[in-house]
RNA sequence: GACCCCGUCGUCUAGCCUGGUCCAGGACAAGAGCUUUUCAAGCUCUCGACACGGGUUCAAAUCCCGUCGGGGUCACCA
């Protein structure tokens, strides 16, 4: 049965590159009806805090990959010093006291000789041993390092596939060496290419944020983001790009998986997040709303008009890059004061346009009935009154009722601000008022 | 520096393994237009790449070599 980990280190919060190497190992386990197992690499105490496990655990299930097992390194140690101690006594290792160090630190005798490694996605890569130094298996205050941790672990909790970063080539080899001497037999290894900035390198925090805690926060859907994270590195085939990650369970391949490394570009994840968002359902969407609309005092959760709210979600809904842009750009309809922008208000509200306005109102009143259609269809017969072009009252009357040069078609704006709200931003414009 | 990995439009990629159907296809971005009530969405179009140089071959993005370029690793960090 296939075993795969996704081996994270609680030194900081679960960021794109590691979100990526856990979903391909997530669905690699999951194309295979195999195991996906969580392995906290926690052997740092001073760097390793809880709130880091709490926020990887947390990011985690956000982006939907659930484990089927998970384990501490912390609480194996006695593992790693069991194995330590076989490898003293088979002559494979060796004590050593460093002077300016407390205790003993065990070291491997690291073989010279050449290693082929064969690699699911680059094929054989050959190293020469020889270049390598004696390698620290226990640290002189008793903790593991990270290579001999790593290769007891996978082994002893039946790893067979270890899919991980690029950055862990050179450290196959080393690993590699420990499976022989512990007697060991090598898993299946798959290196994952990197994730690198737009400006070269890795992905850091200087070129963005990195943390997916972040993009949660900044109102990115779960599954954009893996959709999206699916698409660096491998391509389903078919130049399909939205892709269900039930699809991509089906069609995912590691063997499939490129070379070279991908670049992060925000735009396209934007792009991807307006796809996925335009097309989520408007309850739910709302249900994500609610609480970063309370927040703000935009509305009163124990008097909640939901069935409005939804409607109002699904005016902004095409347009949203982000959750948080609805909070930002539907303002005018939870606000009384209204925040007029002054660049808006220029272009559009210098003129008087008191007549305009109050005779606009007026048509309002004499509507039958207040909906979109009926309000529309006033605004048209003044306008071939006034004798004016359509656009001319629009970009005025939408400064005016939403403080914005930007946002859903104006009719539909009146009709769920209402009648009150509109004939009131509308006075404010109006010499002497109504 | 040594060792290792990689090199198709600005970016993500298809094609490469199994040479010809590729004067290289799709997507994002950019630009233009349609629609129009602004923005977004949608639709149409434009711009734009096989890093370079040698081979092999009737034929190379595809196979081989070299160069150059980018990245990674060289801790008692993980």
């Amino acid at each position: 049965m296939v075993r795969v980990r996704f081996a994270p280190s609680p030194t900081g919060a679960l960021h794109i590159g590691g979100a990526r190497t856990a979903l391909f190992n997530w669905l690699y386990a999951r194309a295979k009806g195999g195991k996906f197992i969580l392995r906290i690499e926690d052997t740092d105490k001073l760097r390793s805090k809880q709130e880091f496990v709490d926020e990887i655990l947390n990011s985690l299930k956000w982006l939907g990959f659930n484990w089927d097992e998970i384990y501490y390194q912390s609480k194996r140690f006695s593992i790693y010093h069991e194995h330590a101690q076989r490898l003293l006594q088979d002559g494979k290792a060796y004590k050593e006291k460093a002077p300016d160090r407390p205790g003993e630190a065990v070291i491997f005798k690291v073989p010279q000789q050449k290693i082929k490694i064969q690699d699911l996605i680059r094929g054989e890569i050959e190293f020469d041993t020889s270049i390598i130094k004696d390698q620290v298996l226990i640290k002189s205050d008793g903790t593991p390092t990270y290579n001999f941790a790593c290769v007891v672990d996978d082994a002893t909790t039946d790893i067979t596939h270890v899919i991980r970063g690029d950055d862990h080539i050179s450290n196959t080899p080393k690993q590699a060496l420990l499976y022989e001497a512990l007697g060991f037999t090598l898993p299946k290894f798959a290196h994952l290419p990197l994730i690198m900035g737009m400006e070269g390198g890795r992905l850091s925090k200087r070129t963005g944020a990195t943390a997916i805690s972040d993009y949660r926060r900044m109102g990115y859907l779960p599954q954009a983001l893996v959709n999206y994270l699916l698409l660096l590195s491998w391509a389903p085939g078919d130049n399909i790009e939205i892709i269900d990650i039930k699809e991509a369970i089906k069609l995912f391949d590691v063997t499939q998986v490129n070379k070279t490394a991908a670049t992060f570009d925000l735009k396209k994840l934007n792009w991807m997040n307006n796809q996925y968002l335009k097309n989520e359902d408007p309850e739910k969407l709302t249900d994500t709303l609610v609480p970063l609309l309370a927040e703000k005092n935009y509305i009163d959760t124990n008097r909640l008009d939901r069935e409005y709210l939804v409607s109002l979600v699904k005016l902004f809904q095409p347009r949203l890059t982000t959750i948080t842009d609805f909070p930002d750009w539907a303002d005018f309809f939870f606000v009384e004061e209204l925040k007029i922008e002054p660049e808006a208000q220029k272009k559009f509200l210098t003129d008087d346009l008191s007549a305009e306005f109050r005779q606009f109102i007026e048509k309002l009143d004499k509507l039958e009935k207040f909906d979109i259609l009926s309000i529309e269809a006033g605004f048209r017969e003044l306008v071939r009154e006034l004798n004016i072009e359509s656009k001319a009252l629009i970009h005025p009357v939408r400064v005016a009722l939403t403080g914005k040069t930007v946002g859903p078609g104006l009719f539909e704006v009146i009709y769920y601000l209402g009648k009150e709200r509109t004939k009131k931003r509308l006075s404010r414009w109006i010499k002497g008022g109504i």
